[in-house]
RNA sequence: GGCGCAUUCGUCUAGUGGCCUAGGACGCCGCCCUCUCAAGGCGGAGAUCACGGGUUCGAAUCCCGUAUGCGCUGCCA
């Protein structure tokens, strides 16, 4: 136990920025975790440096199965590549904690030792009933009543005699303050007697995030510390470790939490979906990243389109505030369709193909939509339907019908605004005829041939290509008609017109009748 | 209850003593474009800068207090 670990301290040559981020492996990661890791791993690059994973599985009650897969796999989608961590190693790892207990136990011991931590014995009862009764009390100060602080050496070496569990404390100074330098903040200043005796260690040999954390950064050599501000009550104990070790402190920048509609920190409660969620969604991981990167940073007081590049170029600490944001879906959503407007087509159709080719369950195309989709097919469709995607997954809904046999829809539709049915049902027939002789089959001659028939009636085109519309799509709202049926064909579409006219009859009958 | 942090349009934000009768963006509304829906263009509503006191010739910006919100108060992180 009194063995140094054989750690490899972070020896790099140069001054670099080093951050990390240290998500503890109890679930789905969501957005709000994600904005802290943009800022972290934005930080890094900013300055050079590595951003690192470092994985707190020092709880083994509430590990999940999969969590550490499930957040590489966010990180991987999001197209940030730690330097270090879980999967791809590094020069101080290990970087789970649970593979680092021979290290809390060497620190532990010093700290022991130099009578900065003391051992205690106070059973997991005693602390619930303790609590139990502060609380009853509304007593101004909870926390441990420091029982096992000054137990008399006989005491401690009988209890280890007798093999008694027991945590570490700190022992922390009881009057004074402790100053928790914030680069955001400045210094946020703590009385000491406010301040618990935390444990240290747990009575299984695990550390608990307090004593593991300052440990790790140390000897990960990380520099500045990004961290949600409901890290900030807790600050002052870190930096009494640190200066109990002698170590130097990394700059610590509490950021802001993302918080829901509610206004309250972000949870599986608060709809806060995992961040999967929006690679599944159809949001672009660029999109995302300049999103959360605004939440809480921003460039100036205009710009709120940045590449990667130029988000990694310009971000700095010193533009971070110190207020939480509500996270708001439309504003990603929009911001999204910006992104996808920006792309070419052949990127567009690379990326939506995925989303458009998953079983209609998981939000494709309709099942009987034969896989793989025709690539030059889809681009001809995408070119008209582009802009009015906000995600990669809306695709299908909106090209559905490019590939669709069967068109279903109410034929009421068929029947233009102002309309009666038997009008529509003549002015659809006169459209098929119009179409049907067109010599070619390109949308500014069928337009001005089908304007043409529309003045020749005597009707307005809104209603007279809103039949034709329906009927060649089953939709109301489409992408301009013309250009829609030059893509659809000429077969197919004036198959669908037939079609209407079959499904048009009988509302004239009824209505002649 | 104790401790801490925060507080500019509904939302994200700009603003660090005079350029602010507070700027931009999302959303909303209207107009234009137009075969529908989008996209785009133009315009509009929307913030007495939480409130109250100071400091100053001058405050969203500095100080104090209050209120409200949020967070922490676990052998969770």
């Amino acid at each position: 136990m009194s063995d140094v670990p054989a750690v490899s301290h972070f020896t790099g040559g140069t001054p670099t920025v080093r951050t990390r981020f240290a998500p503890s492996p109890t679930g789905q990661m969501h957005i709000g975790g994600f904005r802290t890791i943009v800022f972290s791993w934005l930080l890094a690059k900013h300055g050079n440096g590595q951003f690192l994973i470092r994985v707190e599985d020092t709880d083994r009650n509430r590990m999940v199965e999969g969590a550490v897969e499930n957040l590489l796999e966010g990180l991987r989608w999001m197209g940030i590549t730690p330097d270090e961590g879980p999967g791809v190693g590094g020069p101080v790892g290990p970087y789970f904690q649970s593979q680092r207990l021979d290290h809390y136990a060497y620190y532990a011991a010093q700290l022991l030792a130099s009578g900065h931590g003391y051992r205690c014995f106070c059973t997991k009862e005693r602390l619930d009933e303790l609590r139990a009764e502060q609380q009853a009390r509304h007593l101004p100060t909870t926390g441990y009543d420091r029982l096992c602080r000054a137990l008399p050496q006989e005491i401690i070496d009988q209890n280890l005699r007798e093999g008694k569990p027991f945590t570490v404390r700190l022992k922390v100074p009881l009057d004074g303050v402790t100053m928790v330098p914030d680069i955001l903040r400045g210094d946020v200043d703590f009385q000491n007697k406010t301040l618990e005796d935390v444990i240290l260690m747990k009575s299984d040999g695990y550390p608990t995030y307090h004593f593991a954390n300052v440990i790790d950064d140390h000897e990960m050599g990380i520099t500045h510390v990004l961290r949600g501000d409901d890290w900030l009550p807790s600050a002052p104990v870190h930096v009494l470790l640190y200066r109990a070790f002698g170590w130097q402190m990394p700059i610590f920048a509490h950021v802001p939490n993302v918080m829901g509609n509610d206004g309250k920190k972000l949870s599986k409660r608060h709809g806060a979906e995992p961040i999967l969620f929006y690679r599944d969604n159809g949001y672009l991981p660029e999109a995302v990243i300049n999103y959360l990167s605004l939440l809480g940073w921003s460039y100036d007081d205009k710009t709120d389109i940045l590449s990667v590049d130029e988000l990694i170029r310009s971000f700095s600490l010193d533009r971070v505030h110190t207020s939480g944001a509500i996270f708001d879906l439309e504003r990603l959503r929009w911001m999204n369709g910006v992104y996808i407007r920006a792309m070419s087509l052949e990127q567009l159709a690379e990326r939506v193909l995925p989303y458009m080719e998953r079983p209609a369950a998981e939000g494709g195309l309709p099942d009987t939509i034969k896989r793989p989709i025709n690539r030059e097919m889809l681009m001809r469709v995408l070119r008209l339907d582009q802009e009015r995607m906000k995600t990669l997954a809306d695709a299908a809904q909106l090209t559905a019908f490019f590939f669709e046999d069967e068109l279903a829809y109410p034929p009421e539709w068929l029947i233009g605004k102002g309309l009666n049915a038997a009008q529509a049902r003549d002015g659809l027939q006169r459209a098929y005829a119009t179409l049907a002789d067109s010599p070619e089959w390109e949308h500014a001659a069928m337009e001005a041939r089908m304007r043409a028939l529309a003045e020749e009636l005597g009707m307005k085109p809104g209603p007279l290509f809103m039949g034709v519309r329906v009927a060649v799509t089953g939709r109301k709202e489409t992408p301009p008609l013309f250009e829609t049926m030059e893509v659809l064909g000429r077969e197919r579409s004036l198959a669908r017109l037939r079609d209407a006219l079959a499904k048009l009859e009988p509302l004239v009958s009824a209505a002649g009748a």
